[in-house]
DNA sequence: CGGAATCTTGAGGAGTTTCAAAACATGTGG
DNA sequence: CCACATGTTTTGAAACTCCTCAAGATTCCG
């Protein structure tokens, strides 16, 4: 049931303080001298589509920023059901839980090619007194994005959560967004493999988005919208 | 659509060193020195059915320990659709979001008479470092608590979704539990009102439950295990 | 004892799932 | 470069679940 586990490329180590992303991380409010107080590898990483961050019950003294790409969280039911409980986007903080020396608590697996950091937990308690806010902010951020999957990707018609979906998946400033795989779809919406690709194949023949190449779309953002809010 | 405003009782000053639900809550680390540090009131709340904690959008600089009782975190969509995104029990913080200084992003609404203690967060800043693990886990739970709705109430058929509540709201242990209305049980599990409704008086024909008192319930936990995972 | 909510029930229809098969994509080895 | 195997996406038809709408029963409260 669980795919093959591809291995996460090693790119090298990080420099926090020329990242391209600076201000919506973690470390945004750090001086040089903070980093300077570094003394543990910051990793660089970088996933396919499909690879394994790390698996639920298992534990790093880690966690991850994710700089570039889509990461799921994924969990199962008694049942077997799989459901994905959280979409990561870039900017996005995965796997606090290792602040509190616990094991990690979901699947995290890229949906995109992914671009992340690892930050040693030791990192973070060293620098917690600057980071207390920031730090804070992250795991409201978790919250919110949980919530936020709840309201709007697990609510209403299918075709509405599909349509909530594709407005969530890209800046409403970018025309055109990726997606993924179906299955991963239906996962994150709480419906089938086939009503998910039934609803994508709908919209593509009623136009409100548009397949420039396999999973690359351009789309209406007024349609979008009109269908989120119903009809 | 909301309904009328219920006020809050006010109970009293709370003493923490006193509490029942001692190590469940925030302040189970303290020692009486750190106690005799508190300065500002820490209220003692008491809630009917309905009554509201706060709203959405609003602010204040407190977050709230629910001692006793059932609470509904609620937003609502563009299109107006609402939604149940948490239940919080006992020992569960609400409103951490004022640790940031932000407004809350929910509606608090009680669901069964309802214990708590309102914290001013300045307590809480105070004894910041004393409290920081503690704190950290009560935003873990957020979110733990926030994918469990997700993963639980919000996965499969209507019916495993209600048994699934059944289970939940109250520990394995304990054969009754208390049950809230059926429009609030649609919220919270994305169905109707009616299918709630339905799925509820099914369950009663089937003697899944028993109603000893308007909505007080005695659950077989062996056959709700069985519905939960799937018939 | 009304009157207003809330809860329950029913019938019909829309939407989703299920099951099965075909179309398409991808990667491997000949 | 093609043939083939594998996996994903798409499509269709039938069964089922859930929603909608409407009405009746029940509870709650003034």
């Amino acid at each position: 049931m669980k795919g093959p586990e591809i291995e996460a490329a090693w790119h090298g180590l990080a420099s926090c303080d020329r990242c391209q992303i600076h201000d919506l991380v973690l470390f945004a409010d750090l001086t040089p001298e903070d980093f300077g107080a570094i003394h543990l590898p910051i990793d660089d990483l970088w996933l396919p589509p499909g690879a394994v961050l790390y698996r639920a019950e298992t534990a790093q003294p880690a966690l991850f920023t994710l700089r570039e790409g889509l990461v799921k969280l994924e969990q199962y039911l008694p049942d077997g059901a799989r459901r994905i409980v959280s979409l990561i986007g870039p900017g996005d903080v995965v796997g606090l839980e290792a602040m509190l020396g616990a094991a990690y608590e979901h699947d995290a697996v890229a949906l995109l090619p992914s671009k992340l950091c690892r930050i040693p937990t030791p990192v973070i308690q060293r620098l917690s007194d600057k980071l207390g806010q920031a730090l804070m902010r992250k795991w409201h951020d978790s919250v919110r994005n949980a919530h936020a999957c709840l309201r709007e990707l697990s609510t209403g018609a299918a075709r509405q959560r599909v349509a909530r979906l594709f407005l969530r998946l890209a800046p409403p400033e970018a025309r055109r967004c990726r997606l993924f795989g179906r299955e991963d779809v239906g996962a994150l919406l709480g419906v089938t493999t086939e009503t998910a690709s039934k609803t994508v194949a709908e919209f593509k023949r009623q136009s409100v988005i548009r397949e420039i190449a396999p999973n690359l779309f351009e789309r209406d953002l007024a349609a979008l919208t009109r269908i989120a809010d119903g009809d």
